[in-house]
RNA sequence: UGGCCCGUCGUCUAAUGGCAGGACACCGGUCUUUGGAACCGGCGGUGGUGGUUCGAAUCCACCCGGGCCAACCA
């Protein structure tokens, strides 16, 4: 299959979130020719979905960028700098589950504890420069000599060893002359930064314990904000993804790989992570649940684990499908639990079979068939608007099983199933009717005798009657025994970790072995239907079938417990049920009721009151207030930088007209600042005179506007004569209608339908038709009259 | 009296100074031997106040709301 090749503009992917966006960017921008991403879990717990929606991501567009030509790879890469807390059985765990989801790191599998020994030299290397030094204080006083992040730190004594000694202290560590604890490897940064972890970070502690993989080679072990960047610069990574709450270590990122000679300069960028309704998300919190038993293992179906999804029947396909469904971003959300369900709806409908099993039997005897009589009749395994063929034998037979609670004795309003007296339709079989109920001493109903309509055979009435409601049977003496388990969320509210009023930050409360999350365990998570009764074509199937039970949900049997003589089925997830949610609505109690959102509240607005501003700014303000008649916020903006400040003192000296005061405030407030690029007013290529006489240019209309913007930028860049520079991008200003007015007469009449729908009132398109005069004119046109025109001509149009 | 980040339909997410669009959910309809699926239609949003601009979800200021940061965890 070839693709249409695409223009040579047009990006390699699709650039559909911002970090596409910014992989196309690099690649058209040639700062990269390559692409390498990679995943890196921590083996200290098994993955879960919010690890897919990354694994999705990296995985995902290493894949898209190969499918478009673009060399890129994405490395596997187990983060396991802490003996402590990882194990080899995670390492398998977590392949297994990225193989499962559908990717594969061909000969890129990589190990933080591979590089342990490159990092011990990037280490001395910071050391030699003067960057690192040895920390001998015990761990509390680290701690305390770290500040708060409202006060500085303050300085170990320690700080200023000498190179030599550095070295000397940081090889008996390596050597293990030192107790843990002993010393530490910091990095020599700045105690007073505002970001806390610039405040001299620990790179290296001892430990002296077995590693899953060095064993007992080594004693001192690199913490991750030392280890990290390193591993992704070592591994040459292009572009480093993590999640949120990581934004704060990107500058400690950074300055490693600066100081530290690397062979490439990752980048690294943040996104969201997911959080799922109903569910948690915490490697930490999920393994409390499996140690406390509330769960069975971190496969239980119950759990967000891949694993846990994996054996309740979920697809990979289901999983990727979400992960692309929701997107990636900077924002915190919590995504619905229905839009999973849907996934996973989704991708079962077109594969799996549909059968009959009846989860909670109620006895029917159909007295008018025989004891001994079995009908098998034909059944399609699929429904007409799946496009797969097949279908399978059902027996039958005078005695057989309904679900329960397609039963009513006395039936809601609209309840269209099996009523004393009434008719269903048994599916694929006979229509039957009630005629009798019985029941025990205790009132429960426990058979209904029933007779069928002989001459329906197939579940059509040959008289044509309607028959509205259809339910699925088994034959009671053909059906095969089984358990059904029905999962349900796990957590009975959508945001479990929540902060509660008197508890603290959702994990600790009181008692540490129940944290307040347990709370809110959904106590009817698993519902086990042990007297099931499922047709008898599923045992001629292949273990792993993922079965539709019609109007009970999709399943398939457990592969841990449900593969044997008796089978055990999954629920996978239910079929989309608005009778259910009907009768919800109508008051019947079922699943949980959502929460309500919590309404905006109403925000005041308005200026307000100013936050303090430096007695010399306010000062440098007044000054520009009198002195030039600015408005006071206005006047703070450009006194905050005195050499801002300057500047534009200077350019209103050099105005060429009468004021230029109140449009070079504007110009050095909005227009400036972008252009600036991190450069001060003295290092741009241009001076206060220039900007001066663009402003001028602007004002007595030679230019426009955006014109002039277009004009700052090449000032900003290479500097210049504005005037020169407009004759040269060819900018002057059209502002004649005489020229105006074909050009927009033209628009107009391109676009006779849009004009309409303008008249119409659809004001929006007004801006439509500007970019369309603009685009005309090669940006030259007044705007302000070809606005008016614009209005003029669309408004002709209606009478005409 | 800290720093960084983020606010778009109920939810998730596009629009990168020019038509506020998609998906899920929801509501209606068509069809139906699954109260399923599919198809068609509908509802519904730029946190607030000012400012810059011909034009602001987008740029600027302030306010409001949310998240992250004081492990020798990652």
């Amino acid at each position: 299959m070839t693709k249409p090749s695409p223009g040579p503009s047009s990006p390699p992917i699709e650039p559909r979130d911002f970090l596409r966006q910014i992989v196309v960017r690099d690649l058209a921008e040639g700062r990269h020719r390559h692409v390498v991403t990679r995943f890196p879990p921590e083996p200290n717990g098994y993955l879960h979905i919010g690890h897919a929606k990354s694994i999705v991501l990296n995985f995902g567009l290493a894949r898209e960028l190969r499918q478009a030509g673009v060399e890129a790879r994405c490395h596997l890469r187990f983060d396991d700098t802490n003996p402590l807390t990882e194990e080899t059985l995670y390492v398998d765990s977590i392949r297994e589950d990225v193989r499962w989801l559908g990717y594969d790191w061909g000969e890129h599998l990589y190990f933080a504890s591979d590089a342990f020994e490159k990092m011990y030299e990037a280490a001395e290397e910071l050391i030699r420069k003067g960057l690192a030094y040895v920390d001998s204080q015990p761990e509390a006083a680290i701690r305390e000599g770290r500040g708060t992040v409202k006060t500085p730190g303050t300085e170990s004594p320690h700080r200023d060893r000498s190179v030599e000694e550095n070295l000397d202290l940081f090889r008996r560590m390596r050597a293990g002359e030192f107790p843990d604890g002993a010393h530490v490897l910091r990095a020599r940064i700045d105690m007073a930064s505002p970001n806390m972890l610039m405040r001299d970070p620990v790179l290296y502690r001892i430990r002296h314990a077995s590693h899953h993989r060095t064993g007992d080679q080594w004693c001192i072990y690199p913490l991750y904000d030392f280890a990290h960047c390193l591993e992704d610069a070592f591994e040459e990574i292009t572009h480093s993804f993590c999640t949120l709450e990581f934004e704060n270590n990107r500058e400690i990122y950074d300055w490693v790989v600066a100081n530290v000679t690397t062979p490439a300069t990752p980048r690294q960028y943040e996104f969201a992570r997911l959080n799922l309704e109903y569910t948690i998300m915490s490697k930490r919190k999920l393994r409390f649940l499996v140690e406390r038993g509330d769960v069975d293992g971190w496969d239980d179906p119950r759990m967000p684990t891949i694993a846990g999804l994996r054996r309740r029947g979920v697809t990979p396909a289901a999983i990727r499908s979400f992960c692309e469904m929701i997107g990636v971003a900077k924002a915190d959300s919590r995504v619905d639990m229905g839009k999973l369900e849907f996934a996973i709806r989704d991708d079962l409908n077109q594969l799996a079979p549909r059968v009959l099993c009846v989860t909670d039997p109620l006895k029917v005897t159909i007295t008018n068939w025989e004891a001994d009589r079995v009908d098998w009749l034909d059944a399609p395994l699929f429904p007409r608007d799946v496009d797969r063929e097949g279908s399978r034998k059902v027996p039958f037979t005078r005695e057989l099983v309904l679900e329960r609670d397609d039963f009513r004795e006395e039936p809601e309003p609209g309840f269209r199933r099996l009523v004393p007296g009434g008719e269903v339709r048994l599916r694929y079989g006979y229509i039957i009717r009630c005629d009798e109920v019985v029941r025990d001493d205790n009132g429960t109903v426990t058979e209904l005798r029933c007779s069928a309509d002989l001459e329906s055979r197939g579940g059509s009435a040959p008289d044509g009657r309607k028959v509205k409601g259809t339910v699925h049977w088994v034959s009671a003496t053909e059906g095969v025994p089984c358990t059904v388990r029905l999962y349900d969320r796990l957590f009975s509210v959508p945001d479990p970790e929540a902060r509660g009023e008197e508890e603290g930050d959702g994990d600790t409360g009181p008692d540490p072995d129940d944290p307040p999350f347990r709370r809110h365990l959904n106590p009817h998570s698993l519902v086990e239907r042990p007297r099931a009764l499922v047709e008898p074509s599923v045992l001629e199937d292949d273990p792993d079938t993922r079965y539709q039970f019609e109007r009970v949900g999709y399943v398939w049997r457990d592969p841990e417990t449900g593969r044997g003589e008796r089978p055990v089925f999954n629920r996978i997830v239910t079929l989309r049920d608005s009778w259910a949610k009907r009768q919800e609505g109508a008051g019947g109690g079922g699943a949980p009721p959502k929460e309500k959102p919590a309404p905006r509240r109403e925000q005041s607005g308005g200026p307000g009151e100013r936050p303090p501003v430096p007695p010399e700014v306010r000062a440098r303000a007044h000054a520009l207030v009198a002195d030039f008649g600015l408005e006071e916020v206005d006047a703070e903006i450009v006194a905050r930088d005195p050499r801002v400040e300057g500047f534009y003192r200077a350019a209103v000296d050099a105005f060429p007209g009468e004021d230029g005061a109140g449009p070079l405030a504007n110009w050095t407030i909005h227009e400036l600042p972008p252009v600036m690029d991190d450069r001060a007013p003295g290092e741009l290529p241009f001076e206060p005179a220039e900007l001066a006489l663009l402003v001028a240019l602007v004002e007595d209309g030679t230019v426009s506007n955006s014109g002039g913007r277009e004009v700052l930028e090449v000032l900003a860049r290479k500097g210049g004569d504005p005037r020169a520079i407009v004759n040269e991008l060819d900018l002057v200003q059209v502002s004649d209608d005489a020229a105006l007015l074909p050009v927009v007469q033209e628009v107009v009449r391109a676009h006779p339908d849009k004009a309409r729908a303008w008249r119409g009132g659809k004001h929006g398109l007004l801006g439509f038709f500007m970019g369309q005069v603009m685009r005309a004119t090669g940006g030259k046109a007044d705007p302000e009259r070809a606005r008016a025109l614009l209005e003029e001509t669309l408004a002709e149009g209606g009478e005409g």
